[in-house]
DNA sequence: CTTGACACCGTACTATAGTACGGACAGTAG
DNA sequence: CTACTGTCCGTACTATAGTACGGTGTCAAG
């Protein structure tokens, strides 16, 4: 199959008729002519193919907007593997950068869980909703 | 000082005054009456105080949503502390997931940088873009 | 007594990534 | 022929967390 509905194509590439038209709004894919008869849109299998792209690349955390860069450097002949390379390794950075933040409430949260009386009421004595108050 | 205009609340919690609105709005905090003559509403230490356990409720990850649900907890002389606890367990959960996935992703973009040939056309060649881009 | 800074209020706009809706056609099965 | 499903298109709505704007009124300094 290389032509199909934009129905068949969504289930293809595993995401809904609406996703496909949100990301030709957005200039993600190009939205193809109208050759049929009837008036509806025949989506190719590169098409499909560039939808799992994003796919794949979303997974990765990079952003709609990177994806687009990324898809023009996708199709650009001229494009040198290093401009590929530093935006993976910029997303590395930011990923671990995630990371540490996570690493550093984590580490709160846990104080702040055994510090906890675990029962009891509350007022004044949760140590949880404590730290979370300002000092005085 | 005990009471103050809205400027000054929001320069002392840290926040901006367009900020505290939103709060307001969105029934984080009370809206104070207007009991000045001028029409000015008068802002309490509670409330500055409300939004700073807010900023810090929002640097351990929790959502608005979910701090509105532990200022009720706050407020509520009846909370077992029990219950706060179990609220901050589950946002370790979840932040323990978001570092699982973060680790997943950065192993992947760890493999992805150091399979890159750095230089040359990306064109077909480049591994990453290739990675991208599903197996035909 | 004018100017500047601040307050009030409602509404609109930002970014991110979609999801839903309504009306008009097209295609297919019974 | 009717019903159902799918397509097309524009617009609007979702959630999250604010940020900005426009008009009007108040206050304090010079």
């Amino acid at each position: 199959m290389t032509q199909r509905t934009i129905g068949d194509a969504a289930r293809e590439a595993g995401v809904g008729v609406e996703t496909i038209r949100f990301y030709e709004r957005k200039g993600l894919i190009s939205q193809p002519p109208k050759p049929r008869h009837n008036g509806y849109r025949s989506y190719s299998n590169e098409i499909v193919e560039r939808i799992q792209f994003i796919r794949n690349a979303q997974a990765l955390g990079f952003s709609l907007q990177e994806i687009c860069e990324l898809l023009a450097l996708h199709a650009d002949p001229n494009t040198d593997c290093n401009s590929v390379r530093t935006r993976a390794s910029a997303k590395l950075e930011e990923v671990e950068q995630k990371m540490a933040q996570l690493r550093d409430i984590r580490s709160t949260l846990k104080k702040l869980i055994s510090s906890c009386p675990q029962k009891g009421p509350a007022a004044g004595r949760c140590t949880i909703l404590g730290t979370l108050s300002p000092e005085k």
